[in-house]
RNA sequence: GGGCAAGUAGCUCAGCCGGUUAGAGCGCCACGUUGACAUCGUGGAGGUCACAGGUUCGAUUCCUGUCUUGCCCACCA
């Protein structure tokens, strides 16, 4: 026999040791559940799937909190469906990220000292590949780390030949329906990456800059005074405009102003755009380089100058200035000025600079050649889908901030200027310069034959994101899988990209397949470090990776604390504690199983018919069961998390299983059976019903039971049922069982109270009242759980005891014989402070019962429960007013 | 500038479609080697549910306003 650190006999199998280690556990288990192909649907038997596609991690690195908390939550979802019998797929995958991995690279190479241009572009694709076939390796090792139930005979990535194909069919068809064009506008261009990126890829910071108020000439004389933030820019402008109805500036518009430095002359035009109050009220127009001023240009068709190259600095049409960088062109700018006496005043003025998310660069707004997504008409029906409940979100706010988007939204800059993603499907004919849109490479020109050339452009990669749930299914072909699995049933994600991806997928679902893709948005929250900060891919810090928390505590413990870390859609925070306590109740649960294993020793007999404590203990079971069924009906994931440890802990360990013991080491078998029995049953429910949380946990204990007890619904727990509410809940023996832990815990206290000794049996004398009966079947309960021996009950006409310790609870009168040991002058305080409670209680009642109103308009089961209420306490109070009487 | 969320025990957070003595984990205090578990057990202390009004028989929960914090959106030079 195995024996314990510290000499006692061990009862438990060995392999049962305790305290529980995951390492080891969690990755055998994966492999057999991939290995058997739990994890892929089931066949086809009619019945409605169950379809998430899994978000894509970014193939630019590690995991990181992120994809465990999709994991976690989708894994929830899935496990459960699962086990309630719905053919389940949970599709996996990853994706190329264009400009994060395009920055991974240039940084990687600018580290070597070398640019993409050393490469080439075939050899900087070359590159590409090869990253992603290390990150893709490390992330799928990953996400199985974290007990993922995904479907990897389905993996895909976004730039596999299937889902490439998907792009170039999308673009063509959005082509051909016009809701693709080219087009040359002012957009937001990142310098550094040398990019346009789209309006939501920029991130606007406010900062405390400078306003400088500056003299232009005037043509005829004298000068104007306009302010701008941005002094370099000047060398752009094309007008100066003021209010149509500013009587300031009427003489001066029809002369015209004189830019500094490169002396253009520009005229004067009047816009109701254009703040009186602000500056000067006059304001400098820079169509090339300003959205707004941009907007003004094409309203009076003024000319518009870029004076930027794409690296950022100023171009020939800067004049002196051409070549510098553009932030050294604002100084010189300013001193240009200030030599010349050209500058009035300079103020601090706060203000929004955006930059470009990826790299951290500026953006500067740059009249440039791209494509764009004709987003209006698409928008529109995306809308309708959520406005006519086609498709809900949880929590039900993230659908209004999913309009108010969609009601203000701009076209979609695709074209992105890097080597990394998919190349657009667009040829020109070297010979007559002709566009061609095809999905497959033309040969010719069709025009004059002529050799084409490839557009050199990429898509933002959010266009074949916006292709993932039915990418992934074969589309555009018509599939099998298109049929069975589209749309899709939960789309859960960050809420951070709503509107990069959620958005995406609906306009682009709806538009190229007629269907919604997915029928309910689930939103979570982001997962911050424990003082509240973002965890940021520029700044990262010790205990941003997963890794160590998967090394210290396991997957499940990770997973059971993003589980039940807050409420939907809030963030959460990494809180080291909050780990500790979810290994804690491992190990709790861990060894709760080791009790229930070892005691199945006792199941050698018929069993004897249940008592009320089993009742009992299977009513509270039934109503986990039917709580938690109802939190993951309506993603309340964590609420039905800490609801199942409850029970487990609290009920099932704390009381069910200490009670147990009574049997079990008693001298009749059949008894000791049936409580080995209901050990058993209890505990192979719980386990399944916290299985989508801790898997590997609950498989393994799992594996333990079947070796132990007979009848388990299934070899494994991954593809066990899903526990049933058998309606045991409403036995009274659920009710009549908690009122005896409530005398109980009233023992336990006043034995405290009184000094008791912890291990000390003591007398109890019990006026049972109404309980009597089930105090006569029970009254073990009592006795061995308040350690209390003999235990009589005595009849309502006798007298209690003098020289005892007297306790109202669960509808019972106490008294604790204590000889010597009970001090009257404190426990005439104690009683007398319970009194002053009670009577509080009882006027509290009266008040409202007392009031017409209360009685009139309160509904009937509120009164009667207070009714309930004041003739529970009155009764209390009653009895130790008796009491004190008698002392 | 507009919008959203949050403010509940020392800390991290639940709860509240109005009605219980407002809960959990951690922390704290006291006690405990009772044969599942010290990654534990038992008992306890600790909260004017941000503030001010209003609706109601009744408000931590609903409404209005204020303050604080966080986030999102937005072309004010």
């Amino acid at each position: 026999m195995a024996r314990k650190v510290d000499g006692r006999p061990a009862a438990t199998p060995d392999v049962l040791k305790r305290p529980y280690d995951p390492s080891g556990v969690e990755q055998r288990w994966y492999r057999v559940w991939e290995e058997a192909g739990f994890m892929s649907p089931a066949p086809n038997d009619g019945q409605e799937p169950f379809v998430i596609s899994m978000p894509p991690p970014n193939l630019t690195g590690a995991l990181h909190y992120g994809h465990a908390v999709i994991v976690t939550y989708e894994d929830i979802m899935i496990r459960w469906r699962r086990m309630q019998g719905r053919p389940t797929l949970w599709l996996p995958g990853t994706d190329h990220a264009a400009i994060g991995t395009n920055t991974v690279l240039m940084n990687q190479l600018a580290q070597q000292g070398r640019t993409r241009d050393d490469l080439g572009r075939d050899g900087f694709e070359q590159l590409f590949w090869d990253w992603i076939g290390k990150s893709g390796g490390t992330i799928r090792t990953q996400i199985r780390r974290l007990g993922a139930s995904c479907d990897w005979t389905r993996e895909r990535f976004t730039m596999d030949e299937g889902l490439s194909r998907a792009v170039n069919e999308a673009f063509v068809r959005l082509h051909e329906k016009g809701l693709i064009y080219k087009g040359s506008y002012l957009v937001n261009w990142d310098p550094q990456d040398q990019t346009a990126v789209s309006a939501l890829e920029v991130e606007h910071e406010t900062v405390v800059g400078s306003l400088w108020y500056v003299r232009y000439p005037l043509a005829d004389g004298g000068h104007i005074v306009v302010a701008t933030t941005r002094p370099e820019t000047i060398l752009g402008d094309t007008a100066i405009a003021v209010h149509p109805e500013d009587e300031r500036y009427s003489n001066l518009l029809n002369g015209q102003a004189v830019v500094p430095v490169v002396d253009r002359r520009i005229p004067f035009i009047t816009d109701p755009a254009v703040d009186r109050e602000f500056g000067s009220g006059a304001v400098k127009v820079t169509p090339g380089h300003d959205p707004n001023d941009y907007q003004m240009g094409m309203r009076h068709d003024l000319d518009m100058i870029n004076i930027l190259n794409e690296d950022g600095t100023l171009n020939e049409n800067a004049g002196r200035f051409a070549g510098l960088d553009r932030f050294d062109a604002r100084n010189e700018m300013v001193k240009w000025l200030q030599d010349r006496d050209l500058i009035e005043n300079i103020v601090d003025h706060e203000h929004s600079v955006g930059h470009a998310e990826r790299s951290g660069s500026i953006i500067e707004p740059m009249l440039s050649e791209q494509w764009f997504v004709k987003t209006k008409p698409l928008a529109a029906a995306a809308a309708n889908a959520v406005r006519d409940g086609r498709i809900r979100f949880y929590p039900e706010r993230f659908a209004d901030e999913f309009l108010r988007w969609m009601d203000n939204i701009h076209d979609w800059c695709i074209s992105r200027q890097i080597w990394v993603g998919h190349r657009l499907p667009v040829w020109y004919c070297r010979s007559c310069g002709e566009t061609i849109v095809s999905a497959e490479a033309p040969a010719s020109c069709g025009e004059c034959g002529g050799d084409l050339e490839q557009d050199p452009d990429v898509l933002d990669t959010w266009f074949s994101s916006g292709l993932w749930p039915f990418s992934t299914l074969g589309w555009p072909d018509d599939t099998d899988d298109m049929r069975r699995f589209y749309p899709t049933t939960v789309m859960q994600t960050g809420y951070d990209i709503i509107f990069f991806w959620v958005a995406r997928m609906v306009m682009l679902g709806i538009e190229l397949t007629g269907e919604v893709p997915f029928r309910h948005v689930y939103l979570s929250g982001l997962m911050r470090r424990e003082d509240g900060s973002k965890v940021s891919k520029s700044d990262p810090r010790p205990g941003d990776d997963p890794e160590e928390v998967l090394e210290r505590f396991g997957a499940d413990a990770l997973r059971y604390m993003i589980a039940t870390a807050g409420t939907p859609g809030s963030d959460m925070k990494l809180v080291w504690q909050k780990l500790e306590a979810s290994r804690n109740f491992m190990n709790k649960l861990w060894n709760a199983a080791r009790f229930t294993v070892e005691a199945q020793a006792a199941r050698s007999l018929e069993p004897a018919p249940p008592t009320d404590v089993d009742r009992w203990i299977l009513g509270r079971l039934d109503r986990t069961v039917a709580e938690t069924t109802a939190r993951l009906e309506s993603f309340n994931f964590g609420e039905a998390g800490r609801g199942i440890q409850d029970f487990i802990w609290n009920d099932f360990c704390d009381w069910f299983i200490e009670s147990s013991k009574i049997r079990l080491h008693g001298d009749e078998p059949a008894a000791a059976a049936r409580a080995a029995a209901t050990l058993a049953d209890v505990l192979s429910t719980s386990l399944r019903l916290l299985h989508p949380y801790m898997p590997f946990l609950t498989e393994e204990i799992w594996s333990h039971l079947l070796g132990a007890v007979s009848g388990l619904e299934s070899d494994h727990i991954i593809v066990a049922p899903w526990p049933q509410d058998k309606g045991r809940g409403s036995h009274p023996a659920v009710e009549e069982i908690s009122a005896l832990a409530e005398a109980v815990r009233a023992i336990r206290n006043a034995r405290r109270e009184a000094n008791v000794e912890p291990g000390k049996w003591i007398e109890a004398v019990i006026r049972p009242g109404p309980r009597a009966d089930i105090l006569e079947a029970e009254s073990d309960f009592v006795k061995r759980l308040a350690r209390v021996d003999p235990l009589r009950l005595a009849g309502s006409d006798e007298a209690p005891p003098k020289n005892a310790v007297a306790i109202v609870a669960g509808g019972m009168e106490i008294y604790l014989p204590l000889e010597g040991m009970v001090d009257l002058e404190a426990e005439r305080d104690r009683l007398l402070g319970q009194t002053r409670e009670l009577e509080a209680e009882v006027v509290r009642a009266g008040e409202s019962l007392s009031n017409e109103k209360f009685l009139s308009r309160a509904p009937a089961d509120v009164v009667q429960k207070r009714r309930d209420r004041r003739e529970q306490a009155a009764g209390e109070l009653a009895a130790i007013r008796e009491r004190l009487d008698s002392l």
